[in-house]
Parts: structure tokens; C-alpha cells; sequence
RNA sequence: GCCCGCUUGGCUCAGUGGUAGAGCACUCGCUUCACACGCGAGGGGUCAAUGGUUCGAAUCCAUUAGCGGGCACCA
């Protein structure tokens, strides 16, 4: 006899098993030996390699190790490839932290020991989140680990950019910028938020030249005057119609600028009267461009002004700047009026300070015909496929159309530098390497940029930079495109539709087929958890608390909807796992004799084996088509009520009495063989879910484990990961015995209802006496000795239509039959009479509702004969209820 | 401003054109030889509001309210 503890520890599972899996090499696809197997791969979403394992991550990852577990078993040669991102800009603030603290900047080291440091960082503190994973069972293939930054992938970086060049998408130019001062670099449009902001709007006086009125103009940014260079009105606008082409005086400048229409500019907004700073607003940039006006940089990198602004502002800080324009304005008499407004205010999205525009040099990606090549994807082919494809397929889309060219460059030293190089009179020579440039170049006198590239652009590459390309190798042909994308939605444009674009213009081929969107864990309150909020729930606590199968369960359970956190939840799956172990428990402690059956499902089966056959077949089937759909929270409510409702509260009870009997008894080596069998099927089935505790228990099971394995995995060390998934055997559904199971599972419902609400002690013996027709007669007949087990009566007695006792708790089951208990004494007339009664009204509910139905002559006509046939057959069983009752109350009476 | 999602028992969430579901919580009873992280039996919802389509609507459509999210060049 196998005895294991009573309750569940994980943690003995969850360190037993992860080392040997990966040893042995089976996450990796090579352990499929089939050379036809179909191919199934993922690559994760790279975390940073400066963060560590939060909520969203588990969520991605659990949804990622259910596929990728799911298809390795049913035979596919799988494969999800991890790696990590660089992360330019939160590293390089990593590092630039532990210089200060050393009194150092990143200047004092310069530029090539500055990275020396980066990589050194790397190697001790970064990649926290890479043992996380492991933690997480996450089945990925260590041996392909991937990082932005290694030669291969740097390499994708520099021939993606070459031929991008080439292809005139990228370009260098000036523009106006955002431009973040505290990390020193400019930003694309991505990576700026937007945050509503209470302030001022200040209305300014701008006199006309030659004359005594002015034009008033609000701006929430008096500081930019300065570097006005017009005012722009609504060329529909009677106010100002006779002004435009006339010429103000900027006041503290004293520079002459031209009034122009523009119609942009909303009459209804303000005063109708815009002031123009081309230098320092994205909008008056672009009308600056189109009046041909003069750009004023007024504040410079450090957002500071400059000495454009004058003496009196030049290296003042933008605000000081702001108070002292309007204290300037006010002693003029040129300050009309200050009023509070709230606006949203552009922020950098890592260190939130707020968002500098200014007009910069910089490279920038095309992002036109990408963008058609991603458009035309969509419509022509319906690729990618979103799951769920509300709302996501239109915001992506919608996204798409406006798409406007991306900044790629940034002034960091972390990060792929810009294969760009320029000759000592300024040409730009754009190469994979410098040898190539300085052949392309005709010299070696050449320095190259020292901007590095936005880390988007190498996650862009990252499916197929990752499987070997530019080199057209095994690995890239055999695992792109790869089959799905699991990711959080604030990702879809900085990185799906990027992945997207790139993969088209370099591989002609869709990076992925499906994109499955994740739903959000947010906090209890509904809030989404956030570091500056505090409000996160760390993974790994949950891990320790309810162990990592239950927390996985609790996950993909969200599925694609916003859920809050509950730890009840997970708590439930805690019971869950170790309701699984317990079941595991009973039949280790019960499998002595069952090694020995060799098939135990051969010959005529009783009725709760075919019974559990079909369920278990059915979830099966079940589980497959809702994975196939992306449904883990479907996948996971079948197995949970499979296991637990059908096997563990009726199969395992069922089968009790011949698996617990006396060791001669012929049929007990078989039940047991049996029991075993659908444990272990059962486990299967669980295991993407939980794989620990499905390995631990397997492993356990005294069966012969190899001829269990995927045929795929025919030569492999038994595992439950390379066991075949069960498919769901149709010839195994059997409706008939469901339904006679069903009958059997009322009765004792029945019974145990009489006992509880009659107060019949629980050790209490009773007779059970039923009548039935034919048919249930012979299911019940064959079932006795588990009726009475199950109803703990000391017999059961089975006739036709018999005069039941007077002095019994009765009730009437589906399909005619009746049940008695016979309670002599015990039992008050009234009471029963009242259970009866209480019985007969919830039919005649039922029935009269019934009636009504099949009485409208348009619901018979229209509605399929099939329905209309089910409420009839249902009105006759509620009828020949009824009246059963009717008789039973009458003998009462 | 535009677009989208959500609103189902006390709580967290499934679900679906045809008799309202789960887990937790709650009530009653149980040391029944796997499990009290358990077993058995119960109570509890006019599926946000209004109108429409339909033989039939919680499920489809429209409007409204509340909550949440995304996008946007209104100084």
C-alpha cells in the first residue's frame, strides 16, 4: 500500500521536478523525434532586464505554458523561445543610479566603459526576472534564451536598418522632437502620456504695430512668447478677417510678427487668436511650416532658456521663465487676464517629467508603406487573427490608419548604435559594419553616429532576429511564423504592430497567426496595480502562499477580461490541488493488485465505468476545442467540476465498495486498474494547468508509465509533460449511460434530501423502497448495492408498481418512478403532507408555464419541432408526476 | 470631442435567442475507513433602466444612467 501525507505541499513538487525537465532537454522542440510532426511556437514577450516578475507577466506566462504544455503533448514539436530586452533608457538610468553613488557620471567613464559597466550590471543584477520564470513552470527552451543586445540579434538590428535605408523609409532630419530633459533623449509619440493637468490659461496682449489696439492670445505656456514668430487666426473669422497680413510687436522681444489664417485655429477657443512658436509646439510647428515662418529655439535640452530669449531669461529654468513673462506682462498692462484651466500635459512615460517639443535632428522611420503592408494583412487575409478580435481588430486598424513617422533614434549609450557613419564633409554612409562603410565610403576617416536606436526597434525583429535571421536558417524556417502571440493590450501599437510591419517588409510572412489579448489583473478595488500606487500583489507571494499550480489556475482563469484580485480565488484552487491529491491519495492507498490488469477496460463494463468513460472523453473533448479557442477559463471550469463533481463525488464513491473490498474479491484488481486509469488520464488532462502536481502524482501512479508517453516521445524518460494529451474518444461518449447514470445520481439525491429534511440521523439505517418502470427498474436493479451505500440504507428493495407504506417520506423522480423510506413513528403526517404539497406547486409552476407555452399557437409553428417536442415530453413527465403526488397525498389524508 | 468595453445572487466572475450558473460567503446536519483545504442537504438573482425586433430576449437593436479603458493638434 502507497501511503502520501494527507494534505497537499507544494513545495516538495515545485522544487522536484523543474531541473530534471529542463536537463533532460524536454522543453526543447528536438524532443519530438516525429519528422512530421506539426510545429507549434511562441516567443515570449522579452521582459526587461532590469525588471522582475509582476502580476501581468504570470498572467502572460500561464496563458503561454498551457499552449505550449497543451500542443508538446498532443504531439506538435513546440517550442517558446524566452529572452529578455535591453531596455535602453530604464537600464541606462540603472546604471547612471549606482555611478552617482559612486560620485560619477556616465561622461567621467565615457562611452565604451559606460557599456563595459551596463554589461557588468547585467551579469549581476539584471535578469532577475529569468529565475522567476523557471518558478513559474514556464516550459520554455533555455537552450535558444534570447537577449536583445547579443551579436546575432544586433546584427538583425543593423541589416533591418541598412535595407530600411536603402529602401528610403528612414531618414534623417529636423523636426520638432519630443524631447525629455531629465533623461536627456528624445521620445516617440509611444512613449510621451498624457496626463489631464490643473493650470492657467493667461490671456496676453500683443500690440499692432503702427497702432494703438492689440490682439489678445491664450496660451497656457507664456514662457514660449518669446519665441513667437506669429499669430494665427481663423481665416473665417470676422474679427480679425481685415488684421491678417499686419504686423504685431512682441512685447519684451520687440520683434515684428506677421498675424496669419490658419484654420487650425478654432475661432470659438479663447480669443481666436493663437500665438505661434514653431520651435516649441508640435501644431505651431507644422503651421509654422506652412506660413514658412521663422523657428526661435527658446528653451534649450536642459529646458532651460536660451540665449535667443534674451538677457534677462537666457538660463532661467522654463518655469521661472513662466512666472517672469507674466510678471513682465502685468507691469506693461499687456496682462488681460489669468484664468484656471485644467488641459492634459505630455509626460515622459518613465521618469514623468514633462515633455520638452523641441526642433531637433534626428532619424525617423517612414511609416506609410509598413503601414500598408499591415493594412493590406488585415483585410486581404484577416491576419493576425485577434482573440478576442473585439475591440481589438478596430483598434488596431484605426491605429494603423493614423500612423505617423517614428523617432528611432535617442541620445543613449545603451543600446544598438546607429550603423550610420559621416565623412569629414558630412556625408552619411549608412553600412552594416564599418569595414562595409568604409568601403562604401572610399575612406576610413569616418565617425559614427552616437545615437543608439529606440529599443522598440530591436523588439520589432525580436520573432524572427530571435530564430537566426538574416541567415535563413533551420530554426527560421521551421518556427516562423510563429503561432500565436499572447500579450497585454498597452503593447498592441508599440510592439504588435510594429512586429507586424517588420515582419512583412523583411520576411514577406506575418509574424504570427493569432495576437490573444490578455485581460488585466487589477486590484480588489478595481485599480490597476501600479508601483507608484503600491497596490501590486507580488506573484511570487502568491507562489509561497497557495503554491504555483493553484496560482496558474487563478490566472488563466481571467482569460481575456478584467478581473480584480481575490485571493479566495486562489485559495479555492489551493483546495482544488489538494482535492486532487487526495483523490490521488485513495486510489495510491487502494492500487495494490491493480499493476496486474493489463486492460481494464476490456469486456462488459457496469454501469458507472461507462458511465466515467463518457465524462471523462467528453471533458476531453471539451478541453480541446476550448483551447483551441483561447478559452482557459472555459478549459478550466470543465476539468475543475469533471474532477471534482463527476470523479470525485460520484466515480470514486461508486466504485468504493469493490475497490475496498477484501483482497480475493475477483473484481477488485480491475476496479482499482480502473480507478487508476481515469486518475491518470484525468492528470493529463490537468497538466498544462498544474504541472507539478500532475508530474508528482504521476510519476507515483503504479502503471507502465512509457506506453502513456506521445509517440512523438516514444524513447524519452517518462514524464507527464510527453504523455499523450487524451484527444476524447467518441466510441467512449455514451449518452445512454448518462442518462441511466443520471437517473441513479437523482435517486440518491433524492433520498438524501428525505434524510436531511425529515432529521434522519446520518448513521441512521433506513429501507429504501422504489418503484419504476421497466427500464429504471433494471438501472436501479443493477445499482442497488451503491444506492444503498450511497443513501447508507440497509436495503433497498426494487418493485414494479407496490403499494408503498403509509407512514413513509415519498417523492417522485423524473421518469415516473417513486421512492419511499419507510418511517414507522418517526414520521408526521402534516409535515409530509406539507413536503408534498411544497413539491406538487413547484410542478404545477413548472407545468402551467409549460402549458401556456405549447398553448400559443405561434410558438408551435415557428419554433423547431425539436423544442416544441422537448416541452411536451417535459409537460407529460410533470403531469404523471403531479399525480403521482396526488395519490401519495391522498393515502395520506 | 471621438471610439470601445463593462453593469448577472452578499463578494469575485462565467454564460447564453428557448426552464438563470460556479467559487467564496450564508443556513442546517456530519470525526461516513482520500480529503474539515472535507462530506451531505439547503436558502438566495424580475441578469442596470426604458423602448423596440421576435412565437420567445438576461441574451439582438436603440436610447439613458453609472463605472472603466483607448484615441485626439484645441493654444
Amino acid at each position: 500500500m502507497i501511503e502520501i501525507p494527507k494534505t497537499y505541499d507544494p513545495t516538495e513538487a515545485e522544487q522536484n521536478h523543474y531541473a530534471r525537465w529542463e536537463e533532460r532537454g524536454y522543453f526543447a522542440p528536438e524532443i519530438n523525434k516525429d519528422p512530421s510532426a506539426p510545429v507549434f511556437s511562441i516567443v515570449i514577450p522579452p521582459p526587461n532586464v532590469t525588471g522582475s516578475l509582476h502580476m501581468g507577466h504570470a498572467l502572460q506566462h500561464t496563458m503561454m505554458d498551457v499552449l505550449t504544455r497543451y500542443k508538446r503533448m498532443s504531439g506538435f514539436r513546440a517550442l517558446w523561445l524566452p529572452g529578455m530586452d535591453h531596455a535602453g533608457i530604464s537600464t541606462q538610468l540603472m546604471v547612471t543610479r549606482q555611478l552617482k553613488k559612486e560620485g560619477l557620471s556616465r561622461h567621467d567613464l565615457g562611452r565604451e566603459k559606460f557599456q563595459e559597466r551596463v554589461w557588468q550590471w547585467k551579469q549581476e543584477y539584471g535578469g532577475q526576472i529569468l529565475k522567476q520564470i523557471r518558478r513559474e513552470g514556464a516550459s520554455v527552451d533555455w537552450s535558444r534564451e534570447r537577449f536583445t543586445m547579443d551579436e546575432s540579434l544586433s546584427r538583425a538590428v543593423r541589416e533591418a536598418f541598412v535595407r530600411l535605408y536603402d529602401d528610403g523609409l528612414i531618414y534623417r532630419g529636423n523636426r520638432i522632437v519630443n524631447w525629455c530633459p531629465n533623461d536627456q533623449t528624445v521620445l516617440s509619440d509611444l512613449e510621451v502620456l498624457r496626463e489631464p493637468q490643473k493650470g492657467k490659461l493667461y490671456y496676453l496682449r500683443y500690440p499692432l504695430k503702427g497702432r494703438s489696439d492689440s490682439i489678445t492670445v491664450a496660451t497656457t505656456r507664456p514662457e514660449t512668447m518669446l519665441g513667437d514668430t506669429a499669430v494665427a487666426v481663423n481665416p473665417n473669422d470676422e474679427r480679425y478677417r481685415e488684421l491678417v497680413g499686419e504686423t504685431l510687436v512682441l512685447p519684451l522681444m520687440n520683434r515684428e510678427i506677421p498675424i496669419v489664417a490658419d484654420d487650425f485655429v478654432e475661432s470659438e477657443f479663447g480669443t481666436g487668436a493663437v500665438k505661434v512658436t514653431p520651435a516649441h509646439d508640435p501644431n505651431d510647428y507644422e503651421m509654422g511650416v506652412r506660413h514658412n515662418l521663422e523657428q526661435i529655439a527658446v528653451i534649450d535640452q536642459f529646458a532651460r532658456m536660451t540665449e535667443a530669449a534674451g538677457p534677462e531669461f537666457a538660463g532661467l529654468d522654463r518655469y521661472k521663465a513662466r512666472e517672469l513673462v507674466v510678471e513682465k506682462f502685468a507691469e506693461l498692462g499687456l496682462l488681460e487676464k489669468v484664468v484656471d484651466y485644467e488641459f492634459s500635459i505630455s509626460k515622459c512615460e518613465r521618469c514623468k517629467t514633462v515633455i520638452e517639443p523641441l526642433t531637433s535632428t534626428q532619424w525617423f522611420c517612414r511609416m506609410d508603406s509598413l503601414r500598408d503592408l499591415a493594412l493590406a494583412k488585415l483585410r486581404g487575409e484577416g491576419k493576425p487573427r485577434f482573440v478576442p478580435q473585439v475591440p481589438y481588430e478596430k483598434v488596431y486598424a484605426d491605429w494603423l490608419e493614423n500612423l505617423r513617422d517614428w523617432t528611432i533614434s535617442r541620445q543613449l549609450w545603451w543600446g544598438h548604435q546607429i550603423p550610420a557613419w559621416y565623412t569629414s564633409d558630412g556625408e552619411i554612409i549608412v553600412a552594416r559594419s564599418l569595414e562595409e562603410a568604409r568601403e562604401k565610403a572610399g575612406t576610413d576617416k569616418l565617425t559614427q553616429d552616437e545615437d543608439v536606436l529606440d529599443t522598440w526597434f530591436s523588439s520589432a525583429l525580436w520573432p524572427f532576429s530571435t530564430l537566426g535571421w538574416p541567415d535563413e536558417t533551420e530554426d527560421l524556417k521551421t518556427f516562423y511564423p510563429t503561432s500565436v502571440l499572447v500579450t497585454a493590450r498597452d503593447i498592441i501599437f508599440l510592439w504588435v504592430s510594429r512586429m507586424m510591419m517588420s515582419g512583412l517588409k523583411f520576411i514577406n510572412q506575418e509574424p504570427f497567426a493569432d495576437v490573444y489579448v490578455t485581460g488585466t489583473v487589477l486590484d480588489k478595488h478595481g485599480q490597476r496595480m501600479s508601483k507608484t500606487k503600491g497596490n501590486g500583489i507580488d506573484p511570487l507571494e502568491v507562489f509561497a502562499k497557495y503554491g504555483v499550480d493553484a496560482t496558474r489556475l487563478t490566472l488563466a482563469s481571467v482569460g481575456s477580461t478584467d478581473t480584480r484580485w481575490s485571493e479566495r480565488q486562489v485559495e479555492s484552487y489551493r483546495n482544488f490541488a489538494n482535492k486532487i491529491w487526495n483523490a490521488a491519495r485513495f486510489c495510491l492507498m487502494n492500487s495494490e493488485g491493480a499493476e496486474a490488469v493489463a486492460s481494464p477496460f476490456d469486456g462488459d463494463l457496469p454501469l458507472h465505468d461507462r458511465w466515467i468513460l463518457s465524462r471523462l472523453n467528453k471533458t476531453a473533448r471539451e478541453v480541446n476545442e476550448k483551447l483551441g479557442q483561447y478559452d482557459f477559463h472555459g478549459a478550466v471550469q470543465t476539468l475543475y467540476h469533471f474532477f471534482w463533481d463527476d470523479f470525485c463525488d460520484w466515480y470514486i464513491e461508486l466504485s468504493k465498495a469493490t475497490v475496498t473490498a477484501e483482497a480475493d474479491s475477483p473484481a477488485r484488481g480491475v476496479a482499482r486498474a480502473r480507478l487508476i486509469s481515469v486518475l491518470e488520464q484525468s492528470l493529463r488532462l490537468l497538466h498544462p494547468f498544474m504541472p507539478y502536481l500532475t508530474e508528482e502524482l504521476w510519476l507515483k501512479l503504479p502503471v507502465e508509465h512509457a506506453p502513456l508517453l506521445h509517440r512523438a516521445y516514444a524513447e524519452a524518460e517518462p514524464t507527464i509533460m510527453l504523455a499523450s494529451f487524451p484527444q476524447g474518444d467518441h466510441a467512449l461518449m455514451d449518452d445512454r449511460a448518462e442518462a441511466a447514470m443520471q437517473a441513479v445520481i437523482d435517486l440518491v439525491s433524492r433520498v438524501r434530501n428525505i434524510r436531511s429534511e425529515m432529521n434522519i440521523k446520518p448513521g441512521e439505517r433506513i429501507q429504501v423502497m422504489i418503484a419504476a418502470n421497466a427500464e429504471l427498474k433494471s438501472v436501479f436493479t443493477a445499482s442497488t448495492d451503491q444506492i444503498a451505500r450511497l443513501t447508507r440504507a440497509a436495503n433497498v428493495s426494487i418493485n414494479g408498481n407496490v403499494e408503498m407504506p403509509k407512514a413513509s417520506a415519498r417523492a417522485v423522480l423524473s421518469g415516473g418512478a417513486e421512492v419511499a423510506i419507510p418511517l414507522e413513528g418517526l414520521i408526521d403526517f402534516a409535515q409530509e403532507r406539507e413536503r408534498l404539497m411544497k413539491e406538487k406547486e413547484k410542478l404545477q409552476k413548472e407545468g402551467s408555464k409549460l402549458d401556456a407555452q405549447l398553448g400559443n399557437q405561434d410558438f408551435v409553428e415557428r419554433a423547431p419541432a425539436e423544442k416544441v417536442e422537448g416541452l411536451r415530453a417535459r409537460l407529460v413527465d410533470i403531469g404523471q408526476r403531479t399525480s403521482a403526488l396526488d395519490q401519495m397525498l391522498e393515502a395520506l389524508s
